[in-house]
DNA sequence: ATTCTTACA
DNA sequence: TGTAAGAA
């Protein structure tokens, strides 16, 4: 039926480790070390597996090609994800910000940091734009951020993403 | 059969 | 980075 939902969201998670690394062409054990690095966060079904969603393989291709093609290894890759300015595209009053503890540490990204007050069950990150918006930063940090046309080939998601941004802005003026 | 964690080379 | 054990 036309109401039917269409099978996936581009989120939404479906996809098991072993598949996930077949398709990037890492070992499972790798995809755990990004994980337990903070470079992903993976969905867990009831009995504790990881789940990932399509979006997750452009994310891990990213991370894979960051590192085989760049020369960064997933220290820096997280240091670069930390720096996400995370009170931009979710805001929060300053109250919130300066005190909290993602805001205040530039080596882990928020994700990897719990009680948090735009995360009370921490179960969330996944679907945040901030986590999402990290994944597709690869080559260009600035552009993505803050030229609205380096969204143009980084697909629709991020366009999303940055209109929400630039609406908000609009709004403080 | 596949994946989980932990440990080890 | 990869492999192995033992459980789920």
């Amino acid at each position: 039926m036309a109401d039917q939902r269409e099978q996936n969201e581009i989120d939404d998670p479906v996809i098991s480790i072993g598949i996930l690394a077949q398709k990037v062409g890492l070992s499972v054990s790798a995809v755990r070390k990004y994980e337990s690095a903070g470079l992903l966060v993976a969905h867990r079904t009831p009995s504790g597996r990881r789940l990932f969603s399509h979006e997750d393989i452009s994310r891990v291709s990213n991370i894979h090609r960051m590192i085989q093609d760049l020369g960064l290894n997933v220290e820096g890759i997280r240091r670069m994800q930390a720096l996400l300015p995370c009170w931009d595209l979710r805001p929060c009053s300053d109250e919130i910000r300066d005190t909290c503890p993602a805001y205040n540490d530039n080596t882990r990204p928020c994700w990897m940091v719990k009680g948090l007050h735009c995360a009370p069950q921490g179960n969330e990150c996944r679907q945040c734009v901030v986590y999402r918006f990290g994944s597709l930063c690869t080559q260009d940090i600035k552009s993505l951020l803050y030229d609205q046309n380096g969204a143009q080939d980084t697909g629709v998601a991020m366009q999303e993403l940055l209109q929400r941004r630039r609406h908000s802005k609009e709004k403080e003026s």
